[in-house]
DNA sequence: AATGAATGAGTGTTCATTCAT
DNA sequence: CATGAATGAACACTCATTCAT
């Protein structure tokens, strides 16, 4: 007698990763899915109640990694660190998960995606949390954290992207922390 | 292009547009357009080669209004008052179009949508452009400018898809435009 | 522009009928049903909602052929000749829609077949009522009409299934009509 | 036939009867039988070759129990008394057992269940010999013993399938004794 | 013997596309 | 040009059967 075994749920969540990151859900079939991850067919649907549920979960398992770690990291004292360190953590991660960070577009999803729009939506309060906590320290300012809260990501995602290819990590977060510092005004300015 | 209808055509757009924004691609069927449209299910076929088709032009209808007037409006001398003349038509456009700003999510698309990230992409090349003749002139300052090309209209989008409801367009433009000019250094900083 | 043509719809249920008489519903694959009335397997659900929907309209449509006429021949004055009527119009339309009247079993149906059910019980109450205008009339002797009504086309059945091959309508109804009248007392008894 | 554990039969062919009485063939689950027998779904497998083999069984010892007895009841000396002991026999049987006789529907069976269409017809020609018997005896009357064998146990069926709920076996063989030895001429007739 | 996780052939159903009218 | 009935390839999902434990 075996055991339902979480080894082979990871297994048919990356081989699922691999394969709706390349295609459109619709493009994407269950046999491919199957295939890759070395399963049959049903056993999929031992693991996951439907494909959109397997789409729904994969979402999730990216988006949790990356929310919960966020969380930790924004708890540095000083808001300038703190988002700073978020900013890496952001440009690390989705470089390093291109693929899954593909999926996280907000768009329309198979219905039932409404917890991946909370935690979205959640990453950026967090980071509204740290600017206005810098506000009040008076080490930032900003008439819109919660606007700004959101940016972030957006411009990680938009560099990751739209941006040049094998693009670090490094230069990414250094480039948008000077943006958020300081802006573009010149001397002339 | 002349078509037999241009009305017809148009008809046909605006009811796919309402359908696309609201579910995903390959839940969208032919003949709720169709009846939204008030036309044959056959009809759809003699203005769009196929459904892939049909939803990339409907991509393109409303991304080269948005392009080519950013293009215009870059024109403008000043780069500030060029970068902000953008802002502003970004963000007027895409609070007035929110289904269709949805749709212009970077994901994965049917087959045949690279003309539409290419038209993305060179949304981002005037703005970078714009940046660089700030640069020149002295009155800007950015080490890649190419990359805040990309953030711009990500946090416009970012605003309109996340931010709260009924924002208007003078708010979010103005906020960006703040972000841009000096960042949110604070005094104490 | 063609028309949903009920011919057709009368080709799919004939296809069916000889499907669903030769072997049990799950057996039966709409591929079959499909290729015998020679249209495409979508063009089923065009005219009915489901495998299952297809059945029971079927099943109807045989039955409310039987019934309604057999309510037509119940009006006879006469209880016997009613009865006798009533009995050589089941036997004759049995005997010629024995695939038919194989499915008509009573047995369990996928779900939504209680308007058939609602019908077979109505055949029997027919008969039922007639036997009561027999006995009010004094020209038959029955303690639970109700039971005899249900046994009628149980027997006609009975003697369709499981009887000789090729037996004659007259002479099935010739012996359900002596039985009923006067049962198998023999002389000395 | 001895098997590892007979009780563990028994509870198998237990929880199918219930669920094949409930439901059509290609509706009941092997895994909902397993579930209702308390065994895994592989032990089914031990003891029977297949879905169908289990079915087969389940109306074969239903059948068995039924006609073994009916032999013996059929051995009465007198022909009436035979008839009327099988026709009790039947009456109690099958209001103690509606589920399997919900089963014995003719109908057209998962293939295999040609033994069960055997004993079913071996009922008929059981009660048919005791009638032939009546009528060399002289106490009986009929020119066709086969068909009236054949009505016997349809007549029954009737009543417990369409009948009143809570019908007795009493009354129901007692009026079905009635029928089959006068009819139902009455004086006027 | 007993189990239930794994399998994959099989099938109902959908829906983009075609085409007769 | 316009239509919507017809089509059938495609696919998600089921479930009887197997087999490693």
């Amino acid at each position: 007698m075996q055991r339902p075994d979480e080894a082979k749920r990871l297994a048919i969540l990356d081989a699922a990763e691999v394969h709706f990151a390349k295609r459109p859900f619709h493009e994407v079939r269950l046999d491919d899915i199957a295939a890759a991850a070395k399963v049959g067919k049903g056993t999929l649907y031992i693991y996951f109640q439907s494909k959109d549920h397997l789409y729904v979960e994969l979402l999730q398992r990216g988006f949790n990694d990356l929310v919960d770690r966020a969380v930790e990291v924004a708890k540095t004292k000083d808001a300038w660190a703190a988002l700073e360190a978020i900013v890496q953590h952001l440009a690390k991660w989705s470089l390093k998960n291109p693929e899954l960070f593909e999926l996280m577009r907000s768009g329309v999803h198979p219905s039932g995606t409404t917890s991946f729009r909370r935690r979205r939506r959640e990453l950026g309060e967090i980071i509204a949390e740290v600017i206005e906590r810098g506000v009040k320290a008076g080490t930032m300012r900003d008439d819109s954290p919660k606007l700004t809260g959101q940016y972030v990501p957006a411009m990680i995602r938009a560099a990751v992207v739209w941006g040049p290819r094998g693009g670090k990590p490094g230069e990414v977060s250094k480039h948008v922390m000077n943006l958020l510092r300081s802006g573009m005004k010149g001397r002339k300015a």
